[in-house]
Order: structure tokens, then C-alpha cells, then sequence
DNA sequence: GAGCACTGC
């Protein structure tokens, strides 16, 4: 192996016939648990992968290959199915239990059936949530096949636009968002007599809300004599302590997985280029590993992408070895491209994938040898003070660095190449920050207020900042929706505003909509801003984007331009085509449309007018502003040295991609959906306004603006 | 005249 690596722990594999998984071995976190009992310990070395795994990629074919009988032969070969007489005793006899399985265990497949095979669950339904749709759908699928039943009767799932459960329904999965939209109905959630929180160590805001939601429920119910709800927090790895002090010192269990080793190489030096260190060891192992191993490189975003793969294409032409295929992977790219790269390549190709963090857990690329973990991820944050956002490349966690490595032992054994040093690796943090903690609170506070819990005492294992807590009330307070931001009660709007699965400003805005008779374009531009981007700029074709852009564009700002593209989209007949051919994005603009469904069919249950203001788009502006107008910001200064000012006092500018940056003269006032803060504190998504506008549609913040400024 | 990771309702 090349000098450039020190191996760490290779030959681990101890002596008594277990294959443990390498990243098991570096076993910091078995010893860190205190194990009140450990029920399992089995591992194998099956060809087959366990079943369990929570995050395949959608694959409708994937479960119709199987007879019954394989079925359940694949199920007896789990870690959980040999131990599940100890593991359901211990589900019987404990209301909330904590249950570690890794990978590859069988514990989110297995266990509801487990439960219900013993109707553990009584009257009631079992609940099994997951951060994800793909999963919650294509775990149900598996599930109702291992049964042997349709997926809608006793097996179920529930994913935004998408119910497929019944009355029969028994085993339930359903995304966290989702349990976490039926508890604003039902706080006690007394459908279900269990709920399972799965993946738990992802920490997502519906997560760490639903751990509250199901706890006060839990005692409420107890207190109450009704129903019992039993619970079960499910996770690959976490932080123990945390958890079972959150849930009184309730059992843990550990279930051991079933994964292939991977073998951890480190950096010996510290690597000053990360991009330059990723294509040097891409080219090192090309030229000494067999054409078969594929390649998975973990970097931060598409712009990097495009220029790795290009200074691999570059490199190709002159090194040795194979031919070579390399795969971009992000999220905004188009799913056709993303295809390319679950499609096999000729005998003799070698696959680079080149992926950002959506590899890490959204999607499972089978084949992986080789990882080559860049140790850094483009992390969102907020400041709370200006509202800007930013998005900055930070080093990932530990438990980021483990899941990477474990991308590469899914199908057999392989390799992991971390291009950073032991020592950097030791001294991150273990697990990454909860997003709850880092990020706006307004629509989860609105949520929790629904739900009928007190957001000042409400339970939650990572507290969010204080001001956070303050400013997001506030907010909610000046929309109108709460009637004081102490002891807050929901107002009549507040209450309609909670209905909508939307930022609050996005509700409000629909709320207004009637009053400005523009409902219909009120509905499209919210679902489109509630989506995300529509336009697909490549690095190398940004001239030909551009251009394609402009016969959208409109004079009052990007708003109008929005509404532009997805009044087009609906009208073009062939939809694929037509976005390859306009630069736009076709996923995100069917969101969009499904997004303007759900929210129309919301409307309507409200008994709201869809009316169209036509051309009048003075109209919609106006109604946009009340939602949005704590957005606005003020020309100082005239001509091209115009800087504009956000009612908060940040400077900020337009930005270059927006439709109003060549608009002279510079209009007086802005609204803006976004600020990002980048060199510079940017406004997003941009449309010009009137000043008095703001006098009309919001007098009392108005007069406060005044007052500041 | 700059550059946006990933989820979810």
C-alpha cells in the first residue's frame, strides 16, 4: 500500500471465527454504553446482505424476485430473528426501551413483524418512522412481501401525498414529518399503541420533537387511564447517555449487525488540499487496483464535483490503467443523470462516483470497494441576528467518517481512505450538532403551539438558543398567528396557518391571497418557493442556461420569473424535454405541482376563493409582502453605488443571478425571500416594491420599522 | 457580477 497511508487496525478480526466489521472494532462506542442488557451477539459471514437496510434506493422490481419461502429464509438469517424470544420478553415487559442495532441487523423490517406476530400491539397500531419517504416506502414494500400481503392492508405507509394504509392497517410506516403532522390532530396519537422512532441518531427537528410529542403523550395516556403507548427509540449508533436520561433511565439493548470489514487507511500528513489530495489518491489506487473496484468519493457540493470530474477527465488521458467512468451525484441533479450511476459499466471500466454527502445515507450504491472520504461536509447555519444563512465547508463527524467508511463493506469487503490524519479524526466530535439547535423555529414552534403543548417548557434533549426560541415567537406574534409571545395561544389565522404543511410566511401569504383576489398565483409561486431550485445550471453550459433563462425574465423581479417558468411548465406538452431543453429542473417543478395540489385541496377545506389576478401582478406582490415583510430592504445611497439596507440594519446586495441586477434605475424598495451571506450578505429571490406598500399591508411593523431606522 | 449540502410536512 502506498507509503502516503498509515493503516489503522487492519488485522482486528479476532480469533474466535467472528468477522467483526472493521469500524466496529475501533470500539469507542460499545465501550462508552453501559449495556443494561446485552441481548446479542451474533455475527456472520452470509453472502447475502441483511434485508434490513434502511435506506435502498427505490427499486420496484426489488421484492418480486423472492419467493415466500426465500423470503423467509433471508429473515432467519438475521442478527435480530436469532434472539427475538429474549428481544420480544424484554418489548413486553419494558414501556420504553432503547434498541442500538447496526446495520444490516434486521431491526426496522423485523421487529414490527416480530411484535405483531405476537399482537403485542393490541387494539392499537404500530408506528415505525423514518427521516426518510424512500425509506418508510420501500421498507413497507419489503415487509408486506415478507408477509406475504399487499402493501395498503396489514402493512402500510404514509409519506406526504402518498396514504397507503387502511382501516386494517397494523404496521405502519410513515415518515417523522408525518407522525409529527398527525400529532397537531391528535396529540395523545391514540391510534397507535406503539411507536417506534427509528434512526433516531439523525437527530432531524421532527425527531427530536416527536422523543417530547410521544413522551407527554405517553404520560398523558398513563395518567388518564387509557390506552398505554409503548415506546421503542431504534438507532445505528448515538449517544446513549443523552437518551436514557431524556427517557428515565430506560434499558438499552444492542443488537450487533451484519456488515463486511472495510479497512481504514489515514493520511500520515495533513493534507492542505482536499480536492487535490482526492484526484492524487484517485490516480494512486487507479493504477494499482483491478478495473472491478469501484470508487466512491465523498466531496462537498456541484460546483466541486464538476471540477474534480473534469480534472479527472484531463489526468484519464494521459495515466495508466482502465478506462474510467466517472459519475457525478447531488441532489439538484437531474434523475436521469443520477441514474447513470446505479447503470453498469462494460468488463474492464472502472466507476468513480464523485458524490456529496446524499451518498452518506439517502441512497445505497451497490459495488463500492473503494471510499475516499474527503473528511468535510457543506454544512447549512443561520444567524438568528440578520436572518442570512450560509452554508460553509466544515470537517464532519466522526459518526459521518464511520457511515462513509461503511459505504464500502454493503456487499463485501472493502477499503476506505481517509485523507486526513488519525489524530484530526480523534479529536472531531463525535456526533454532528442537532439541527434543532441550529435553525429557524418558527414553523416548528407553530406546530408544537397546535399540538397544544407550551413551547417554553416543552421536553427536548438538545435545548435550542434562547434568542432563537425569542425571535421565531416574535415572528409568529407579527404574522399574526399567536396572540402573545409569553403564554402564546393560537389566534383564528394562527390556527388555519397550522394546517398548512409550509413555512408560516407561506401560509400567511395564502391567507391574504383572497383579500387580493390572487389566490391561483398566490398558490403556484408558494409551491414553488416552498421547493427547491428550479433551475439546473451546469459549470461548463452556464452561457446556454442563461439563455434559456431569459424569455422567463420579468422586469418586476424573480418572483414574476418563477411564477413565468411554472405557468410554462404547466402548459408544455412534452414536460421532460422541455426542461432539458429550458435548463430546468423537471423533479423539482413535478414537486412543485404536487406541492400546489395539496395546498389548493387545503384551501378549499378553508372554503377560499381561488381567484386569478390575471395580469395584475401589483396585486400579488402586495400579497406576498404580507407574509414576507419582515423581508424588505431600503435603497441608500443612488446609482450604481445603491446598497440596500434590511429592516434589521444588514447591508446587503443583489444578487447577480437575480432578475433585477441590471434593473436601472435601482427601485427604492425590495422584497426579498432569502439572505445568503456569502463574500458578501446577499438578497434571494427578489422583487421590487413600493415603500407605502409596506404602510398598508403591515401599519404596526411599519411604524416600528420607522422608529428603527 | 457570484456561485446552494441534505432532509421533511
Amino acid at each position: 500500500m502506498d507509503s502516503k497511508y498509515a493503516c489503522m487496525g487492519v488485522n482486528n478480526s479476532k480469533g474466535n471465527g467472528l468477522k467483526r466489521n472493521q469500524i466496529m472494532i475501533d470500539s469507542i462506542k460499545v465501550k462508552k454504553i453501559k449495556l443494561n442488557n446485552e441481548i446479542a451477539s451474533v455475527a456472520h459471514t452470509s453472502k447475502v446482505e441483511a434485508n434490513g437496510c434502511n435506506n435502498t434506493h427505490v427499486n420496484d422490481n426489488m421484492f418480486d424476485k423472492e419467493s415466500p419461502q426465500d423470503l423467509l429464509e433471508a429473515r432467519r438469517q438475521l442478527p435480530v430473528y436469532m434472539v427475538k424470544k429474549r428481544l420480544l420478553e424484554e418489548i413486553k415487559k419494558n414501556n420504553t426501551m432503547i434498541l442500538i442495532g447496526e446495520t444490516g441487523s434486521g431491526k426496522t423490517t423485523q421487529i414490527p413483524q416480530l411484535i405483531h406476530e405476537q399482537r403485542i400491539e393490541g387494539a392499537g397500531t404500530i408506528a415505525i418512522t423514518q427521516p426518510r419517504r424512500v425509506a418508510a416506502i420501500t421498507i413497507a414494500l419489503r415487509v408486506a412481501a415478507e408477509m406475504n400481503t399487499e402493501v395498503g392492508s396489514i402493512v402500510g405507509y404514509s409519506v406526504r401525498f402518498e396514504d397507503v394504509t387502511s382501516p386494517r392497517t397494523k404496521v405502519k410506516y410513515l415518515t417523522d414529518g408525518m407522525l409529527l403532522r398527525e400529532a397537531t390532530l391528535d396529540p395523545l396519537l391514540k391510534k397507535y399503541s406503539i411507536i417506534i422512532l427509528d434512526e433516531a441518531h439523525e437527530r432531524t427537528v421532527s425527531t427530536d420533537v416527536l422523543f417530547g410529542i410521544v413522551k407527554l403523550a405517553q404520560k398523558e395516556r398513563n395518567e388518564e387511564k387509557m390506552n398505554p403507548l409503548k415506546l421503542i427509540i431504534m438507532s445505528a449508533t448515538m449517544d446513549v447517555d443523552a437518551f436514557r436520561k431524556y427517557f428515565n433511565n430506560c434499558p438499552v439493548i444492542y443488537l450487533e449487525g451484519r456488515t463486511y470489514p472495510v479497512t481504514i487507511y489515514h493520511s500520515k500528513m495533513k493534507q492542505d488540499d482536499y480536492q487535490y489530495a482526492a484526484v492524487c489518491t484517485i490516480f494512486q489506487l487507479h493504477a494499482t487496483t483491478p478495473a472491478n473496484h469501484d470508487f466512491l468519493v465523498f466531496l462537498t457540493g456541484q460546483e466541486e464535483i464538476e471540477t474534480v470530474m473534469y480534472n479527472i477527465k484531463q489526468i484519464a488521458k494521459e495515466a495508466t490503467g482502465p478506462p474510467i467512468r466517472v459519475c457525478p451525484l447531488y441532489a439538484g441533479l437531474p434523475a436521469a443523470k443520477q441514474l447513470q450511476v446505479w447503470r453498469v459499466v462494460p468488463p474492464g471500466t472502472r466507476k468513480i462516483i464523485l458524490a456529496t454527502n446524499i451518498a452518506e445515507a439517502s441512497v445505497t450504491i451497490p459495488r463500492i470497494k473503494c471510499v475516499i472520504d474527503t473528511g468535510v461536509v457543506k454544512e447549512r447555519t443561520w444567524c438568528g441576528s440578520t436572518g442570512a444563512e450560509r452554508l460553509m465547508v466544515r470537517p464532519c463527524s466522526q459518526a459521518a467518517g464511520w457511515q462513509r467508511a461503511g459505504r464500502a463493506g454493503r456487499t463485501a469487503p472493502g477499503l476506505a481512505y481517509r485523507l486526513y490524519t488519525a489524530a484530526d479524526f480523534k479529536a472531531r466530535h463525535y456526533h454532528h450538532t442537532p439541527e434543532i439547535v441550529r435553525c429557524p423555529l418558527a414553523s416548528t414552534l407553530l406546530l408544537l403551539i397546535a399540538a397544544g403543548a407550551e413551547p417554553t417548557t416543552f421536553p427536548l434533549i438538545d435545548a435550542p438558543p434562547p434568542d432563537t426560541v425569542k425571535a421565531s415567537l416574535l415572528l409568529l406574534k407579527e404574522l399574526g398567528a399567536i396572540d402573545n409571545d409569553t403564554n402564546p395561544k393560537l389566534t383564528v389565522l394562527g390556527k388555519k396557518m397550522s394546517m398548512f404543511p409550509i413555512d408560516p410566511k407561506y401560509s400567511k401569504i395564502l391567507l391574504s391571497a383572497t383579500e387580493y383576489s390572487c389566490l391561483d398565483e398566490a398558490l403556484s409561486l408558494v409551491a414553488v418557493l416552498s421547493s427547491q431550485n428550479l433551475f439546473h445550471t451546469p459549470v461548463y453550459k452556464r452561457a446556454e442556461a442563461l439563455t434559456a433563462k431569459q424569455k422567463f425574465l420579468s422586469p418586476l423581479g424573480d418572483h414574476i420569473t418563477l411564477l413565468n417558468v411554472f405557468k410554462a411548465f404547466c402548459k408544455a406538452p412534452l414536460k421532460k424535454q422541455w426542461c432539458r431543453e429550458n435548463y430546468l429542473n423537471h423533479k423539482n417543478l413535478t414537486y412543485a405541482c404536487e406541492v400546489r395540489q395539496q395546498l389548493l385541496a387545503i384551501c378549499q377545506k378553508l372554503n377560499m376563493n381561488v381567484s386569478s389576478c390575471g395580469q395584475a401582478y401589483e396585486q400579488l406582490l402586495k400579497c406576498l409582502l404580507c407574509g414576507l415583510f419582515t423581508n424588505c430592504a431600503w435603497l441608500r445611497g443612488v446609482g450604481a453605488g445603491g446598497r440596500y439596507v434590511t429592516a434589521g440594519g444588514t447591508a446587503a446586495g443583489l444578487h447577480p443571478s437575480g432578475s433585477l441586477h441590471t434593473v436601472r434605475p435601482l427601485p427604492p424598495a425590495l422584497l426579498y425571500t432569502e439572505l445568503l451571506q456569502t463574500n458578501r450578505c446577499y438578497m434571494l429571490t427578489v422583487s421590487a416594491i413600493q415603500p407605502q406598500w409596506l404602510h398598508q399591508v403591515a401599519p404596526e411593523y411599519a411604524r416600528r420599522c420607522r422608529a428603527n431606522r
